[in-house]
DNA sequence: ATGGTGGGTTCCCCA
């Protein structure tokens, strides 16, 4: 089983993108994030003409996540659960076979001290709370996504540079590490220890170029999925191919 | 400290 997570900058800009790393990957399961539209206009045919099935949880212009996977999808819930007023779509969950996917496109926060750094904080306690309520972490648990944050210096192309900054602040590491507290393993760091290892690389510092990138999309696994999880890769290819996302796929492959 | 590029919307927002 490969799973696979994607922040694609709006799905109806990248299809052809979208469409060709299908077929050249061919991933059992896929998170996207940024999907920016509404359901009943998501291109679901020429991704169905794939063999996958579709759960979407979409918005207009902004966030927006989906789940394709050529199995079952089964149990989908959508959104954090408490605040109704809360429209951001930014949370999709599912069971595909034995496995339990979470997909989350966190919220950016602009800026250390930014009104929307704060609601990221909030947000990630509020995640972590749909985890620990609604989540069997015996079971093979996998939440993925867009994580709009590092673990660590070991993700940052330039430490100094980026210390304290957004993604990169300890409030930021410390919500995230409240999350793993619950049992969660990063799968990539189960296999390597190596630094340089990167997710996104800017546009408008031409990033990807310039060697320039930070590891934020990250998978995030029960202790029962990181014993059957065999690799975790960035298909950092795609990313330089025309008219890419500012994000590579990251692949997780589960014996 | 600033700006750069890219996507979507609508006369600017978000990343």
């Amino acid at each position: 089983m490969r799973c696979a997570t994607w922040n694609v900058n709006s799905i109806r800009a990248r299809l052809p993108r979208v469409l060709e790393w299908l077929e050249r990957q061919s991933p059992d399961v896929v998170c996207l994030q940024e999907t920016k539209c509404l359901d009943e206009v998501f291109p679901r045919e020429p991704i169905e003409d794939l063999g996958y099935n579709i759960e979407t949880f979409g918005q207009k212009t902004y966030n927006g996540v989906a789940i394709l996977a050529k199995g079952r999808i089964e149990e989908v819930h959508r959104g954090l659960p408490g605040d109704e007023s809360d429209i951001e779509a930014r949370v999709i969950g599912a069971q595909v076979e034995d496995f339990l996917f979470l997909d989350l496109y966190v919220v950016n926060g602009q800026e250390v001290g930014a009104p929307k750094y704060s609601y990221k904080l909030e947000w990630l306690e509020r995640v972590r709370r749909l985890i620990d309520e609604r989540y069997d972490l015996s079971e093979k648990v996998v939440v993925t996504g867009d994580f709009n944050i590092t673990f660590d210096d070991r993700d940052v192309y330039d430490p100094e540079k980026w210390r304290g900054k957004i993604l990169c602040s300890d409030a930021e590491r410390e919500a995230l590490a409240r999350i793993m507290d619950l049992g969660l393993i990063d799968g990539l760091r189960q296999h390597t220890e190596e630094a340089g290892i990167y997710t996104w690389w800017d546009f408008r510092t031409r990033g990807f170029q310039r060697g320039n990138g930070l590891r934020i999309d990250h998978f995030l696994l029960s202790e029962a999925a990181s014993k059957v999880c065999t690799a975790v890769e960035v298909d950092t290819e795609e990313r330089g191919l025309e008219k890419p996302s500012d994000h590579a796929p990251v692949i997780a492959t589960f014996e």
